[in-house]
DNA sequence: ATCTATTAATAAAC
DNA sequence: TGTTTATTAATAGAT
């Protein structure tokens, strides 16, 4: 059907090809639609070029999905069972993993122990030993930093409160001073104060180990 | 294409229906197979007739699920997807799950305490202290059951013992008394020995909580 | 199924 | 890609 008649084999011409697959693809989905009007078909036809270009055409009142699973229930062909077997085994293997670490964390809890002989406590008292010393090690950490932090800003405190006080002194003899003119006794007040008495910034390591 | 043109709507006729097909299914198939030769396309048709039979076409070298795969790759479709995502998101939900009871036992075993701010580390130090009292009490049961146990086991060792040492002592008489007859002896040993020490069965409970 | 008149599809050209 | 047209292919209805 055509100008001339054409075997049936691969069109080396690839503009001939492309434009055969153009006809042709839109000649089997139109004949898939006529079929499924004309004989109350369920028809379902997916088409890729040779260029990976994807066409398809599913029958009203239908869907690919409804069909593949029909056509599953029908021959019996496994299309998607391999996939969802794969999921299937994933999920005991994880749900497995799970019940037996909710039956050490009960167990740990002091829960259920009544299913255990003595020999099974042992290792089970040992890790909440060993849990609670790592615990409590930490949290005398923390103590111990907290006291230390607490040391610095007292030490912290007591050098501010000795600067304050004797800048207050020296305002007031500035005040008393005031009209001798008042420069060269600053810069001496500057260099008589110890260096240890300066205010730095300081930066007290509340939470040094994060 | 036929004698007459004919309407694309339902053929009323059922045995018109049938035939007809019939004859385009093959129409179908025989295009499917010379796109796919002519074109280098890969084709599937799935085909329901009105009354349930099953047609399809697959182009050779491939299949209907490397299509099926290839279409959902290719066009974000979802076909049987809708099965499986309620399988990967139990997965998801179980690994998660998982992951969490994961954390909670590394904590309680005194890993990865870093990740804890002070008010965080009480809470598991209460877990852990109540565990360890409750891996200790049960400790503590099964030492008591078998103390009591030995107890009995001890005082039954004693019973044994002396009722043999009655035994001895009594067969020792009967020996020396042979020639008397001895029935009635028989009778009046039985009736000289204490209740308490006469042999019972006894059931140590060495499993009393099972 | 097979036949065949007729319509439909399409290859080649534009 | 879309249209045209000569030709082949598909098929409706009959057998």
């Amino acid at each position: 059907m055509g100008r001339g008649k054409i075997e049936i084999k691969r069109i080396e011409n690839s503009t001939n090809r492309q434009v055969t697959f153009s006809k042709r693809r839109n000649g089997i989905i139109k004949k898939a639609r006529e079929i499924s009007v004309l004989c109350e078909a369920q028809v379902s036809v997916v088409i890729f070029s040779n260029s990976g270009k994807l066409s398809d055409y599913c029958s009203a009142n239908t869907s690919l999905p409804k069909i593949l699973e029909r056509y599953q229930l029908n021959c019996g062909k496994k299309l998607w069972d391999a996939k969802h077997e794969n999921l299937s085994a994933q999920i005991d293997r994880v749900k497995k993993e799970n019940d037996n670490m909710q039956i050490e964390l009960r167990h740990l809890k002091g829960e259920d122990l009544n299913s255990l002989n003595p020999k099974e406590l042992i290792p089970i008292e040992e890790a909440l030993q060993n849990g609670l010393t790592s615990v409590q090690d930490k949290q005398m950490d923390y103590l111990r930093m907290l006291k230390k932090n607490e040391r610095l800003l007292e030490e912290e405190n007591k050098r501010l409160t000795y600067i304050l006080h004797h800048q207050q002194l020296a305002m007031e003899g500035n005040m008393r001073e005031f009209d001798m003119g008042y420069q060269q006794k600053d810069r001496e007040f500057a260099s008589q104060m110890p260096m240890a008495f300066r205010v730095q910034p300081i930066q007290p390591n509340l939470q040094e180990n994060k």
